[in-house]
Order: C-alpha cells, then sequence, then structure tokens
DNA sequence: AGTGAGGCCTGAAAGC
DNA sequence: TGCTTTCAGGCCTCAC
C-alpha cells in the first residue's frame, strides 16, 4: 500500500508511541521477504531501545541504542500494527513480532514484498538499498530545476520516470497520475519534452500532492489504535486514480464528450489522467 | 544505457 | 453458488 505519505504517517506513529521502548524479544516467523531477514537478527535488536525512527524514501529506520538500526519497507502489502502486549494476538502474515517496554510492534505483510534488515547505524545511508534512492521530495534541492537537468535525454514517458526511485524518492503509482493531473501535464508526455515552467509545476505538484496526504494522513493518527491493532491508512481524496469515466474535480469539459478520466498503462502500472485538462 | 516484460507473493474483486 | 481470472499503492532482474 504504502507511498511516501502513508509511509510518513506510519513513521510519526511509530516515533510518537515507541521511542524509549526497549525491545525485549524480537520474533521472526517467516524471513522469505524481498530479501531475507538476517539469520541474526533477532539477536542484534534485542535488548535495544528505541532512540528514534526516520523515514528514507519508502524506507523506515530505527534506530537502537546499540548502534544498530533496522531498516524496514513495507512493499505493497506492508503494515505496522501496534498493540498492548495484553490485546496481541498473532493474526495471519504477522510475519515479524516485537515485544517491547511499550508493547508490541508487528509486521503484517501477506505478499511480502516488504522487507526487514540491520545494519550499523552509522553505515545506513551507505546500505545497498539506500544508496540509490534520488532527491527526497521534500529535499530543499529538490526543484524543477533538478528535475529539468534529470529529465534531459529522457524519451521515457514521465509518469514512468516519477516512479523511478532513482530520481525522486517516495512518488508511488498512485502520486505520480495525481501530480501529473495538479501540474496539467500527460503522463504519456516524453520527459525530455517538459519545459523548464512544467518542471517547475510538476516539482511543486509534486510537493502539494504529498502534503496535503501527509496532513490527512496525520489527522487521521488519533485512532491508529484500532481495536484489531492496525495503525489504518489515510484514504485518500484522489481527483483521478481510479477514477475512469468520472469527471476529473477541475474539469468543466462536457463528459459525454471527453469520456472523463482515461485510464492507460505505462510502464506496465495503471495510470490515470483528464484527457481535456492535461496537455 | 534505456526500455519493456516477467517475476516475486497473496488476497480481493470481477467475470463466467 | 463456486470456480477462474485479473488486478493490486513496489521493486528487481533479465533479455533486447
Amino acid at each position: 500500500m504504502p507511498e511516501l505519505p502513508e509511509v510518513e504517517t506510519i513513521k510519526n506513529a511509530l516515533q510518537k508511541a515507541a521511542n524509549g521502548a526497549k525491545i525485549l524479544k524480537a520474533e521472526v516467523f517467516c524471513d522469505r521477504f524481498r530479501i531475507p531477514v538476517p539469520q541474526d537478527f533477532s539477536s542484534q535488536v534485542q535488548d535495544g531501545t528505541i532512540l528514534c525512527c526516520k523515514r528514507i524514501a519508502k524506507y523506515i529506520i530505527i534506530d537502537l541504542d546499540n548502534d544498530k538500526s533496522i531498516i524496514w519497507h513495507l512493499g505493497m502489502s506492508g503494515r505496522v500494527k501496534f498493540c498492548s502486549e495484553a490485546s496481541f494476538e498473532r493474526q495471519k502474515h504477522d510475519h515479524i513480532v516485537f515485544w517491547t517496554t511499550k508493547g508490541i510492534i508487528a509486521f503484517n505483510d501477506a505478499r511480502r514484498f516488504g522487507l526487514m534488515t540491520y545494519c550499523p547505524t552509522s553505515e545506513v545511508k551507505s546500505h545497498e538499498l539506500i544508496k540509490k534512492t534520488g532527491l527526497d521530495p521534500f529535499d530543499q534541492q529538490m526543484s524543477g530545476k533538478y528535475l529539468f537537468h534529470k529529465f534531459q535525454n529522457k524519451s521515457t514517458p514521465i509518469k514512468v520516470l516519477l516512479l523511478d526511485q532513482t530520481i525522486i524518492c517516495g512518488i508511488g503509482n498512485i502520486y505520480a497520475s495525481e501530480a501529473l493531473y495538479v501540474s496539467k501535464i500527460l503522463p504519456t508526455r516524453p520527459a525530455q519534452s517538459l519545459s523548464l515552467d512544467e518542471c517547475e509545476s510538476l516539482s511543486s505538484a509534486i510537493k502539494t500532492v504529498l502534503d496535503k496526504a501527509i496532513k490527512a494522513g496525520g489527522s487521521t493518527l488519533k485512532d491508529y489504535r484500532k481495536p484489531d491493532g492496525s495503525m489504518g491508512y489515510f484514504q485518500n481524496a484522489h481527483c483521478v486514480y481510479d477514477k475512469t469515466g468520472k469527471p476529473c474535480p477541475d474539469c468543466k469539459c462536457n463528459l459525454s464528450k471527453s469520456g472523463g478520466i482515461q485510464k492507460i498503462v505505462l510502464g506496465g502500472r495503471s495510470t490515470f489522467y483528464c484527457p481535456v485538462l492535461q496537455k
């Protein structure tokens, strides 16, 4: 499920709920993820106290006081559960469970496209998985100019490049469509055809869309401890995503003529856009 | 080098 | 109703 806003929301929730918690026991019930959980994972994180939770791209990084950091990715279907020990009942696909002094943290991931591993805290940034991630959308250097530069000589559809985590990290399939809608750019446009102005517009649209989603996700935080222990994800108010045939919010065109929001496949992924508003 | 297809997994929803 | 097919918010590897 999670794209940047969801990961940010979950990271914030974890930070709030688990900071200062000591890991009494970490149990790995299934280690077959995108990359296997290291054999010594449990013993390496056990007795560590959680100093802080950070987000790098779509990764959650949990720094422990024993100079180890947990690297966590939720993949497509990953969920984080946080609940008291008394109310915890291990459910299907709860593959990794932490018993801490502040309660249970469980990693549930039906499809196991996610991953959990660890490394020395000082080596997180140079870690194989982390080092290839591109600029965070909220990084100071993120700008139209940066995108314009990165898009030079790229004939790839702009929508496909937005999903390339080595250029900008954190954008997933939903927000790629949404950001292009906000900046009024057709997803099929070759990246190199975008003007500097359009890149500026896209850069700010990315930030706006993600920021809105984080704020909305944050507002659901108050009930993140639902009875089932899951945190719940922000139910997004999308403009175009999964709205095939429906009018887009800003469109004043004739729906019967335009056909409403169109769905196409780019780079193997569903892509949604308004053929009237986006050029 | 850059691109598209296929693969990893399971479950929900749609199609028959 | 029940079986089969398709699709899913991520990401990697492989063949061209």
